[in-house]
DNA sequence: TCTTAAATATGATTTAAATCATATTTTAGA
DNA sequence: TCTAAAATATGATTTAAATCATATTTAAGA
């Protein structure tokens, strides 16, 4: 439903937002090593999320990666919508073909709640909310 | 989350729910043709599945698959632990590593209650009960 | 303006899931 | 007891996701 790569990246700019601002900016040697990602790996996903507008980045010496305060506005469905394309969690869980509400597989009614209600979730929160979390012990990294 | 396998599984399962009993088996080309699935493929699934007695076969001529009464009252969640193994629907919906309540991840408590309630579902809704929906005209194969 | 340190672009390789193929075993019926 | 029809066992191939590799571009600082 959520591919490793959603989740590298959920992992990535979480640590994005606890460790990093404009005058912070964190290269991805220095992301990939507490995250326990490969570093090609992550470099590759980091790239697409600056690519899209999610995180931010400068090149050459002194750059790295880094949230601005609107990177941190995001929301986490908007991370998983970029790597793992938007029709991933638009699919109803269990089923194969199109299925909704008006033309139900047989098992559309038990897993459709779920799946709405975390959507709903991903879409809420934001990014900086959950570093909140992390900070405030919470939660912790890695994921 | 959970393996096209794992839906083709349930398809299958479902189709012999509504078709077969003891007295009418059903054989692999006649199961895979209605749900759309490869031969082959289907075949590998259903052996697995008489294997772990979840639904029943006999072999040679009139032989075929069936779901005995009993086999109808297995529920959803049996079909998907057999082809897809315990761990897959247990692991945290977004966490990679270890991740329960007492040492969430950041999104543990996103994820979790959905996770936990479509277990409950699988788990508590049986073959019998899924065919019945679609013998009503609640929902419709091929999901 | 040259060098170096960083991201970026692009594509290759590996791995696991999905799919396909086939020889073997079992059983009904002639 | 022989034949044919079915599942079963086993393994090969394909495909997509995950992972790795590297040449190019950009920007800071000397």
């Amino acid at each position: 439903m959520i591919s490793n790569s959603s989740k590298y990246a959920i992992k990535a700019v979480l640590f994005l937002a606890i460790h990093s601002d404009e005058e912070h900016k964190i290269m991805v040697k220095d992301i990939s090593e507490p995250i326990n990602v490969p570093q090609a790996y992550i470099a590759k996903l980091l790239q697409e999320l600056a690519k899209q507008k999610l995180i931010s980045s400068t090149r050459g010496p002194k750059g790295g990666f880094y949230l601005s305060e609107e990177d941190k506005k995001r929301n986490v469905m908007d991370i998983v919508n970029v790597i793992d394309g938007e029709k991933r969690l638009n699919a109803c869980l269990l089923s194969l073909e199109r299925c909704n509400s008006d033309n139900p597989c047989p098992i559309h009614h038990l897993a459709n709640q779920s799946r709405v209600v975390l959507m709903k979730k991903l879409k809420k929160t934001t990014i900086n909310e959950l570093a909140l979390d992390v900070k405030k012990g919470k939660s912790k990294l890695p994921l």
